[in-house]
DNA sequence: TTGTAAGCGTTATCAA
DNA sequence: TTGATAACGCTTACAA
């Protein structure tokens, strides 16, 4: 009958579900039961608590419900950067995926540093996610303590290996340095180079060149690796071609370990006048914005991006019981790679 | 003298501040006072603590902090996109600059659409956040509802515009086209036409375009505006340099709403044999990862993403007490663009 | 400098 | 199908 008068010494101010309940003159138990739909809510009073939500334009505070419930709406993800060219569309379909059934993200960025790595996670700890996403298999112990401990669904993404307990979602950096070399040999290269990177703690570049050498090594070539000693990823790529290229022994295909690195390699080779690819042949890693607007345009192997955050999210929602299961199994977890054929290999 | 035995019949398993206090033989509320050194807290108890928390690896619950407190250490921000070229260097600055201080970030992507961007807001006001921040001037009247209501922090990134009462920190687009439009009068070009993009929404380019003709009209030169209908940004690019060079009168210059239009260009100029800047000067906005390595390279304009993110963070910090203010005052929120004279213009 | 009591706004549990 | 009560884990207010 009165209008609801809260007066609270503390609080937000903003009306609760005990608001919503004198108004509609229902218990608050029952608001809460019909917003979350869990049934059992006559349709009269769903009317009723339908008008006062709209009337006290009422938000559900979700932290209250995430300490009674201890299962808050949200993930925390960790990633090594966001604003670089690769993670941000994972980053972008993973939130978006969540956010369409409730979720929310939470962000930390470990620029390759596992220690940066395990405060994120216990960080997030602290706002008792319903799950926890981190970049790759190599976590300091601290991290896999912390992993292990929280009783949540646990999703690693972008590295796929074989025999890892946690969910994995991503694709084996293996067998895409494998697929540059099958291509270039098939394409008739035999002198064929792989140029690694320096970001300090990007291991993925050397299962990639791993898988690189085992193809070479199954056809009776020896593998050759450089790594340059320049910092700036376009000066590594000019270093490496000018290395690779000069001196008595000559490369006809380079592989490098990303698409940063090519370009870097091909701008220098315009500039030295070198024909791309009928003296050397360059291949990326990455598919980054500019590498189809490259003069020659710029051969190289798309990761999943997109897929990965997508599917990480559909594994965690299925985790949660939000979603159903997948009817088919197996290793869905394993994406593809493309291999993008340009004209620079 | 008993080891902690919680038992608990819900809650999350993991240890509580009470856990701490009776490890350490403390209250809980002097083991809260201490963690976030408030001070008052001896050195003999504080140290007593600390051994407690590294027994039980204490992870201090902040939902439940969040919800005593009705202050969550949560920002939340709305932004257009991710994985753009454009916002993901604010994402990161803002989100680790904030991390630094122990915020965390709730993260929505709007797609421009107001209407999600409002729903976005409504979700982060349910976390109880410390600020929000928005992109741009433009929101619903529920947004703007919700906003005012929240009582809390809001700033607005990316659109600096005079005379509004949030927070702003951004630049001035009417400037950015402004100063293209000074910077290409001052080479000697006349017919210099300008080419808006497709993306209903982004309103940012109206503004960038009313910056441009204000300067033509200053010089007596009538402005000259083309929009593509193509909707692929490469194509519409291309659309528009076709457009504007093939009838009988021919623009001499052309300013592009963004880089990805003016890539589109570049390259259609390039296969048609066209030499740029002598036959057609092209010039782009937004400074993307390829500019510097289309040929020639695209002059441009480099909005300050990483410190708009930096800066929003900080007023945010300030606002909530958490950092001193600066010493100078007056129209530090509104920040520089940067033209980048490089070849194609 | 330390402690006690009372919330914060929601949901789990149990009873009706 | 609905409701009363007691957590959830922490912090504010106040007292000592």
């Amino acid at each position: 009958m009165s209008p609801p008068t809260p007066r609270k010494r503390r609080g937000s101010g903003r009306a609760t579900i005990h608001d919503v309940a004198r108004l509609a003159g229902v218990g608050s138990i029952t608001v809460s039961r019909y917003l979350k739909k869990n049934g059992y809510v006559s349709a009269e009073l769903g009317a009723r608590i339908d008008a006062a939500v709209a009337q006290l334009n009422y938000v559900p505070n979700l932290v209250a419900g995430g300490l009674a419930s201890s299962r808050g709406k949200i993930v925390g993800m960790v990633i090594p950067n966001i604003s670089g060219p690769i993670f941000a569309s994972t980053i972008q379909s993973f939130s978006d995926t969540l956010n369409r059934h409730g979720y929310q993200v939470l962000l930390a960025s470990s620029y390759f540093s596992a220690e940066q790595e395990e405060n994120a996670v216990r960080t997030f700890l602290g706002w008792s996610p319903a799950a926890l996403v981190v970049t790759g298999r190599f976590h300091t112990k601290g991290t896999e303590a912390l992993l292990a401990g929280a009783g949540i669904p646990v999703v690693e993404t972008w590295d796929y290996h074989p025999r890892r307990k946690p969910i994995q979602v991503g694709y084996s950096n293996a067998e895409v340095g494998a697929q540059s070399a099958r291509y270039l040999l098939d394409k008739g290269y035999r002198r064929i180079a792989y140029v690694l990177n320096s970001v300090a703690g990007d291991l993925s570049a050397l299962d990639r060149r791993d898988g690189y050498a085992a193809v070479l090594r199954e056809r009776g070539i020896k593998p050759w690796t450089y790594t340059p000693t320049e910092l700036a990823p376009f000066d590594a790529g000019r270093q490496a071609l000018e290395a690779l290229t000069r001196g008595r022994r000559k490369a006809d295909a380079i592989v490098f370990a990303n698409d940063n690195l090519a370009a870097g390699a091909l701008l220098a080779s315009q500039r030295a006048g070198m024909r791309v690819p009928q003296q050397c042949a360059l291949m990326g890693f990455g598919d980054y914005a500019f590498s189809p607007l490259l003069l020659p345009s710029l051969t190289t192997i798309r990761p999943p991006g997109r897929e990965i955050g997508e599917l990480a999210a559909r594994r965690i929602l299925q985790a949660l019981g939000e979603l159903e299961p997948d009817q088919r199994n197996g290793r869905l977890n394993l994406l593809d790679c493309e291999l993008l054929a340009r004209e620079s290999a």
